[in-house]
DNA sequence: TTAATTTAAATGTATATACATTAAATACAA
DNA sequence: TTGTATTTAATGTATATACATTTAAATTAA
């Protein structure tokens, strides 16, 4: 049993609230460590993974940085050189947005696509290995989540 | 309703796996962010809140880095360079370990504890605002990540 | 129109993190 | 004992993040 009281070796938590916090937490860094992983033999990193998929999802219509910015899990990393590290890499590309000068539109590239391609599979297979719940209990999961943040 | 889709307007995902990640990754820089923000007026991060925390729950018995590495959150943060950062403001001490000189004993000290009380009640108000479940809500989810990560 | 305001993205900079390496002490085997 | 391996913490270093500032373009107001 995986229990966070064990995990972390603590006994006992002030309240519930409490609890669910340091359980999350240590949840979220189970997961990204996982990801990490996986993702470092391919040259990305778990966000960059994220940015990725966003702009897979947008079936060719181009993204801005902002919008981007906006879809992104941590909405405190910095899309801008983000994006610039998926250039260099010739994931995406960036063009010059013809109606708004100032902003960029964001489009991922073949080579990009392809990486998404490669790796889901990984993917999907190390997401059955490290959650160990029925399809029942992740839909409750996923409630419970959205419900949490209200 | 704060539903994962429109959070970060993504429709439709590969699986429930896919979506739980998702929804676990974002929960946790929502809940991250708001920490964040409540903990920088007394000066400290997140992880540096833990680790005090950690240094309280010990009741005066030492903890060694490492012991203190083990149970971070975030596995992957530097436990020797966050403990001196504590030190430089004056909130932990270390001291040799007599019965072996490799260790290191680390103690939260008086200023330590005062910040620890000081925030306390911020830390609590804030959780019941963030965090929109009831107690049977609260224990089940606390369950499902347990199990989760099995 | 000009001038002020707002917006989008990039950049500067300090700190934090990821990860490898090092240095010192201890444990263990030959 | 001596030499090897292991353990503990610190350090080096490249990259990432947090957050403020800057630059350029578009919007709005005078």
């Amino acid at each position: 049993m995986g229990k966070i009281e064990d995990a972390i070796q603590q006994k006992v938590f002030k309240d519930p609230y409490n609890k669910l916090v340091v359980n999350l937490l240590y949840t979220s860094s189970y997961l990204v460590t996982s990801q990490q992983a996986l993702f470092k033999p391919h040259g990305i990193s778990p966000e960059q993974y994220n940015v990725l998929r966003i702009l897979r999802g947008q079936q060719g219509v181009p993204a801005t940085v902002s919008s981007i910015q906006d879809r992104m899990l941590n909405k405190m990393s910095n899309a801008s050189r983000l994006i610039e590290k998926l250039k260099i890499k010739g994931l995406v590309k960036r063009e010059e947005c013809p109606n708004d000068r100032r902003q960029v539109d964001v489009l991922i590239t073949e080579a990009g696509l392809d990486l998404l391609n490669l790796i889901q599979a990984e993917v999907e297979r190390n997401n059955n290995q490290i959650i160990h719940l029925e399809l029942a209990e992740l839909n409750l999961l996923n409630d419970l989540l959205d419900k949490m943040r209200g």
